[in-house]
DNA sequence: GACACGCACTGGAACGGTCCAAAACAGGTC
DNA sequence: GACCTGTTTTGGACCGTTCCAGTGCGTGTC
């Protein structure tokens, strides 16, 4: 009744497990018809190899595990996407977690992945606390990746070039004729990397007096808080650069309220392309952090660590796009035009 | 340099490694200073147990694999939430896969879980295809949750009682005063159960005359196609209840793309309350799935079948409840009060 | 003092694979 | 037929746990 062992294989075959074993896993060194007839047996009883004996024999899982930040801000399914189909074509699987779902648990999710003997590691954007990291990458490969932190000895980050992403929402900004313009800034290397381009690129066009940033904690909640302050302000600026997707749109939501329209009142950028930022309703303007890609790098990385290239820990950037979109355009009163 | 096992442990401690083992698994036939000695022991190698060579040995691996539909729609964060407390108390992980992205490279992640030898899967959302499911529920407990399909032998069901949240937001509507309004239909068990309960719900108000269905492929896109489809007609809804949230979306683009403003001129409803529907900025009047309480019923399933009880496959189903906010109102000739 | 009985602890056999050294076989050469 | 060579096949050790059948030992009973 229960599964069938590489044994049971062996016996109705007429051969030895290690012949079963060798044939499975593509030897040439077998007589045709020996082969044929493992395989015959194989799809007769319906084996699977079973993978915690092959790990455990191996020393090694084939398994990657995934520890995702936060499964309700879809940024990072494209990331997820773009890394899956570079391990699947490799022999390696993924192993899905999410940092907060366990943290209310009491749960460490890294530590899990531990326990199974993951091969590598791969974190996905900022996580909440710095999870013990730097015990974890002592024992096995580690890279993060669509974060810029935390940077450890052997450690990989690959992410989107977020000063660069910065410029191009500022100066696109600028572009439109733009003067007083606020960033909606967030927390961790990311935050203040995008929020360092920002001030850098307006300084660079003489606005440093138009350069407003207030703090945000990079939720919906948090970009409308921000925003309705900013739009109280006397000097109201004109264009809002919100640090991420989630926080733009609770900056739209602000002005809505306070009866502005988006963007002939008011333009809003985001960052991350996420689904939401694509949604016709939403139509944001945002910079696409080239998720895709940055998950390929990532996982290459990791497989240069498994074959043992890989040194210090290096940073790889991918290049961000502007995704224009309907949240921006001209300031009030240059667009009488 | 490789990690410590428990005969490093022993040998540390001074015993053999059978008691380690037992101090390990909590047994109290063991003497309080051997108990200090180990757990010392442990600390001071920082010995974790490997789970491979556990599960080997135990027969089980204390892991349930879940399998979701798709990552992109996160109505089953909130399930993932409620499933993954109740697991976690009772010592077991959770693995996740996404069907959507594991077909595109072409593998099996039912079978991937298999081989992984996990002790029960669950299944969130509808599936794609069918993927064999019939053949894993054979060997092992399966769940669906969020779905109401397929129906096999041994399976349990849970999910919201999507009857009765399609009656509740058809009532909804037709209490604000709305006669002609148009149900975007889903596909699949919980498409057909909606749109069932909305035409039931429409004959039992005498209103089967108003009541229009256009199928969809339950995306944003799909919904904003139907829906701009819908509002071309001679006899134009007055609302709108789409059988979920990011078809809902679409048809609030549409409207809106059409000058129509919502709520005044059209009302929308969707269906899941993800957590879209909650940004400020779309405020959709929805029907609450009751996520939470699917997940946790979900966990309870598979649990008591662990335990040997559950028989040949009850379905369960939580009360969902209506979510009013901003995209529903009276309809146009009504507004005047 | 012999015996039975618990309690605390231990050795070794699983679990289901991989991998290596050695065995069996086949074919060619002298 | 003995010997060598290379290909195919096999037995058994090993991976790190759990679990079971003991072993040794202190205590109480007759």
């Amino acid at each position: 009744m229960r599964p069938p062992t590489i044994r049971d294989v062996a016996e109705r075959a007429g051969v030895s497990k290690s012949l079963v074993s060798l044939v499975l896993r593509g030897s040439d060194q077998v007589r045709p018809e020996k082969r044929e007839a493992v395989l015959r047996a194989v799809r007769e009883l319906g084996y699977r190899p079973n993978a915690a004996a092959r790990s455990l024999s191996e020393q090694r899982t084939r398994t990657v595990g995934v520890l995702l930040h936060d499964l309700r801000n879809p940024w990072f399914v494209e990331l997820l996407d773009g890394m899956n189909s570079l391990l699947h074509d490799n022999g390696l699987r993924m192993l899905l977690a999410d940092a907060r779902l366990n943290r209310r648990t009491g749960q460490d999710p890294a530590g899990s992945f531990l326990d199974l003997g993951v091969d590598g590691l791969v974190v996905v954007g900022t996580l909440p606390e710095a999870t013990a990291l730097g015990a974890v990458a002592e024992r096995l490969p580690v890279v993060v990746a669509g974060a810029r932190e935390p940077r450890l000895p052997g450690v990989d980050v690959v992410a989107n070039d977020d000063v660069r992403g910065a410029r191009l929402v500022t100066e696109h900004l600028i572009g439109l004729g733009h003067r007083r313009i606020a960033h909606i800034a967030g927390y961790g290397a990311v935050g203040e990397l995008r929020r360092e381009s920002f001030e850098a690129t307006m300084r660079a066009h003489g606005l440093a007096e138009g350069a407003v940033v207030e703090p945000s904690d990079m939720t919906e909640e948090g970009g409308y808080r921000t925003t309705v302050r900013l739009l109280s302000r006397a000097d109201r600026p004109t264009a809002v650069f919100a640090v991420n997707d989630i926080a733009a749109i609770g900056a739209v939501s602000a002005a809505e309220e306070l009866g502005l329209h988006v963007p002939r009142d008011l333009s809003v950028v985001g960052y991350d392309n996420t689904s939401i930022a694509r949604l016709r309703h939403v139509w944001l303007t945002t910079v696409d952090n080239a998720g895709h890609e940055v998950g390929r790098r990532a996982a290459r990385c990791l497989l240069d660590r498994f074959e043992g290239r890989g040194g210090a820990g290096r940073t790889e950037l991918a290049v961000p796009v502007l995704e224009v979109r309907g949240t921006t355009t001209g300031p009030p009163d240059v667009h009488v035009s």
